[in-house]
RNA sequence: GGCCCUAUCGUCUAAUGGUUAGGACGCCGGCUUUUCAAGCCGUUAAUCCGAGUUCGAUUCUCGGUAGGGUCACCA
């Protein structure tokens, strides 16, 4: 439900916007998605990305975590101009909060000293003036809080040393961030750093809150309702471009309607007043519905080089010896089975591949299927060979050629009883191709091979 | 609990002061020359509740209800 601000005409000249992520943690989907957005937005306006670590937090703050989140946006393709990392910029923060202190706009606060080993140390807090303050959202239009609740709350641990709000306002004001474009969970911290901001002089950004990503039950997305890091999702393998396109169509709908997108195309159709003003429900089956048709359209070189190497390190897992020929094989046969490129490593690890490698280990009462008998299968399976021996090799590159073969016999004794012991005698399974795909693909000599010992096997 | 926000099929969503409330995913069913997959076709399914404004409300207003967010010397 598209939300017009009225009456307001944005300058949009000269967009610079921010990715302030803290790296407590491995790249979260929200992080994504807030990283997505702000990309969607700048990109439409030929504004500046700045991408900003906010690592004020010593305790928890981590490298790896850092780097996760890096590397998991540049896998979305996601690109900045400018770096920074607030740990860097400790003395920026210093010389501003000690003006505020000079001013007496914020003052060191004696009465919650805390000592610590060698020192004592007191917090810094802002002095409230206890107005109403009112911004303009550009998702979800004017917004009131009554601040004075807030009281003289805590701006810095020290001095020397300042908290989120303080640090982020500096930033954003140091930085010339245009758009504060960021989730619903911001909206209650949005007053405290207009009152920080208005204590400094600084001018005001826009900003712009959308609502949070849901889990299935429909509580701000976390662990418990799913994978929460990109990271998982790229190891599960999907594919960047349909993670992107999935996550940007929650909450946002394109006027095109459309919803597999280039990412190009979705800059060009972004507008921030489209943005949702209620939460939307991560759903994985509707992103494997992405994945999937990403897929479909990859070119057959990307897809056949990804497949093989999928399958040539889970067949090897299962000690099936691997034949690239007959992985090229199987390719079109695999890529209609899979969502997501673990489906096919799956598929492997089920053992659902392994008779295009090496024959199958029958059960002998699966032979004749449903309903049929030991002795039909068998007196099947021998016309079959007959049939079979009788298709020049040449033919066999073409299952509908060896279907023709046998199709006339299958109708008359029945397709049911005929052609599930064909099927199986290839496979060894109860689900598969057809087997005239199977037959083509092993080719004659080992079909001919294994209806004998399913022949031989019932004859025990 | 205070403050803030939100409310259309199970999920993502479209639309309008008057529509058979549309689409997508999923589900279910059928077809597609055995099974599986894919494909095609189809079915099921929603305006949170109550008032008010109005000839008419899902749409506007108010009130409820429900859900969510947030209330740190985390970010």
């Amino acid at each position: 439900m598209p939300f017009r601000v009225t009456g307001m005409t944005p300058n949009f000249s000269g967009v610079r916007v921010r990715l302030p992520p803290s790296p407590t943690g491995y790249c979260h989907v929200g992080t994504a998605r807030m990283a997505i957005i702000n990309f969607l937005f700048a990109k439409k306006n030929n504004g500046t990305i700045v991408f900003r670590s906010e690592d004020t937090d010593k305790e928890r703050s981590k490298k790896e975590f850092e780097t996760d989140i890096i590397d998991s946006l540049h896998w979305l393709g996601l690109e900045w101009d400018e770096f920074y990392r607030q740990s860097e910029r400790t003395e920026i923060y210093r010389t501003a909060l000690h003006s505020l202190i000079d001013s007496r706009r914020a003052y060191v606060s004696a009465e919650d000293s805390k000592k610590e080993p060698g020192k004592i140390v007191n917090v810094v807090r802002l002095k409230n003036p206890g107005t109403k303050v009112t911004f303009t959202d550009l998702v979800r239009g004017e917004i009131t809080f009554d601040t004075t609740e807030l009281g003289d709350f805590v701006i810095a641990r020290s001095a020397d040393d300042p908290l989120y709000h303080f640090a982020a306002v500096v930033d954003d004001a140091k930085m010339g961030i245009t758009h504060v474009i960021r989730g619903d969970d911001h909206i209650s911290n949005t007053p405290r750093q207009i009152l920080i901001q208005e204590s400094l002089g600084y001018d005001r950004p826009q900003y712009a809150h959308y609502p949070l990503l849901l889990g299935s039950d429909k509580s701000k997305l976390s662990k418990r309702t799913g994978d929460t890091s990109v990271k998982s999702y790229r190891e599960e393998g999907y594919l960047p471009k349909a993670f992107f396109n999935y996550i940007a169509m929650l909450g946002w709908t394109p006027k095109s309607e459309r919803e597999i997108m280039s990412v190009e195309e979705m800059i060009q159709e972004f507008e921030i007043a489209d943005l949702h003003k209620s939460g939307a429900v991560f759903d994985m089956e509707k992103l494997r519905w992405f994945n999937r048709s990403y897929l479909l359209k990859m070119p057959a070189e990307e897809f056949e080089r990804g497949a093989l190497a999928i399958m040539e390190s889970s067949l090897a897992v299962r000690e099936v010896k691997w034949s690239e020929e007959t992985g090229k094989s199987i390719l079109n046969l695999v890529r209609e089975r899979i969502h997501v490129w673990g489906d096919l490593r799956a598929l492997i690890a089920e053992g659902e591949l392994d008779y295009f490698f090496a024959n199958p280990v029958l059960a002998t009462d699966e032979i004749p299927g449903k309903g049929g008998n030991l002795q039909d299968a068998e007196k099947h399976l021998k016309e079959l060979q007959k049939i079979i021996v009788g298709i020049p090799a040449n033919s066999f590159n073409n299952p509908e050629k060896i279907k023709t073969a046998i199709w006339d016999y299958a109708s008359r004794e029945g397709r049911g009883e005929v052609l599930w012991p064909l099927r199986y005698s290839l496979s060894g399974r109860k689900q598969s191709p057809d087997p005239f795909q199977i037959a083509s693909i092993i080719g004659k000599d080992a079909v001919i091979g294994r209806i004998e010992s399913a022949v031989n096997q019932i004859a025990l």
